[in-house]
DNA sequence: TAATAAAGTTAGATAAGCCTAACTTTAAAT
DNA sequence: ATTTAAAGTTAGGCTTATCTAACTTTATTA
């Protein structure tokens, strides 16, 4: 079944569903734009795609209709996310890197084409469950653990909270969470928020940060 | 100055012609039609590549002439047969591929773009000297131990060798290597050689076998 | 419900890599 | 020194992935 060969471009397009689907709980269907948006790429781009990976039975798709992945494609899907987080782990356990400096070059790792690679890989890092991000990494048959998860901004104010997981994985916000102190683990509690500005107060190992909503929206806690 | 973005197929012609010329002792010049045949694509292809690589300052070329390599071209064709070896020696090493395994992954990953990753990916591997067909691995620097080798069809009957390398790194030779019970460092001695079909008879470990001259080519022994 | 906005599609271009077929230049043989 | 063969080049096409600009369909909202 592992033998359709799929371009660099179709793998992404089908990572790109698997993020707005499956694991966008409650929506298995996305729009044209917003794949388009997701992608980086116009919307014309797009459709030119959704005609191929309809005629390579990936997605189900009819024009002007909405788009959801097919078992197939959310299986192809599903090894590009594995591959992602595993390389992820792998560059962060074995080759110290740190964690913001990981998702650039497993954009690039995740297109390599070995299932035994990727399978000694996995044995390499002892079936890692989660990447360094604190995303759950899918299994060899494609099976991922979707967990529902608070960002922190929904946290109430004198909650307490620990962070499992972050939303954003560019480096800029990485670095930015890193100054902070904070690591996947980390305990935080809400000491106040800003009606006015939206700014949350945090406490954090016994110190004080104030951060935008825009940052507390990208942390996953429970 | 390793910042110029070169595409997958810019790199393999690079690496073609550090091969063709740097690697190929005395020979430091190749034409259009090598090129292509060692490419395994259509002379007109290359013509059109040639124009390009030009343009970046990566190879010498005139119309009609012969192709060489800058140093430019010569520091980043060096680096992707680097990382070419340094991954095939990770999968060995790390991940228990066989030898015969190795080189299509390793055409793949050769191709990934991060300094930063191949570096401590030498590290990991404790920086080694030689891949796992027996060939040198450049350094960090672009530099090569580049070493005069004789094959072993070139032994004269009665003399004792030992493997220290493979020219051809098929899987279909490899295996045959295998099935000899060869690898590198295995002592071997000519016992004879037929003129009329130019066999050799061979004795490894106490035991006998018969290769083609084809097959003695393709061993790199000292 | 009719007007407007948003979402989605099509047509026509472009760039990278590849091809075949025909042509030109250089090298080798007679 | 011609002739022929080999090597190299050009022209014109194809495919994939992208774009812009214009158009069509669906959804929203007055
Ligand atoms: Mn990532
Ligand atoms: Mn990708
Ligand atoms: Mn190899
Ligand atoms: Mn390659």
């Amino acid at each position: 079944m592992e033998d359709l060969h799929l371009s660099f471009t179709e793998e992404n397009y089908l990572k790109s569903l698997i993020h707005l689907t499956v694991l966008s709980l409650a929506k298995i269907e996305v729009g044209t734009n917003e794949l388009a948006v997701n992608l980086n790429v116009k919307p014309a781009t797009v459709n030119d795609m959704l005609k191929k990976l309809k005629e390579k039975k990936l997605i189900n798709y009819e024009r002007y209709g909405k788009i959801s992945l097919t078992e197939i494609g959310r299986l192809a899907g599903m090894e590009v996310l594995r591959k992602h987080r595993l390389w992820e782990t792998f560059l962060v356990e074995k080759l110290d890197f740190s964690w913001d400096e990981v998702h650039e070059v497993a954009e690039q790792l995740e297109h390599i084409h070995s299932r035994k690679l990727i399978d000694r890989l996995d044995s390499l890092l002892d079936f890692p469950k989660f990447d360094p991000h604190g995303d759950p990494i899918p299994n060899a048959k494609g099976e991922i653990e979707i967990l529902t998860r608070k960002t922190l901004n929904e946290i109430e104010i004198g909650e307490k909270c620990r962070l499992v997981a972050v939303k954003d994985n560019s480096s800029a916000f990485l670095q930015y969470v890193n100054k902070l102190g904070l690591t996947i683990g980390s305990e935080i509690e809400i000491a106040s928020k800003e009606i006015y500005d939206e700014l949350l107060h945090l406490i954090i190992d016994d110190q004080t940060f104030t951060v935008s909503k825009k940052f507390a929206e990208n942390l996953f806690v429970v």
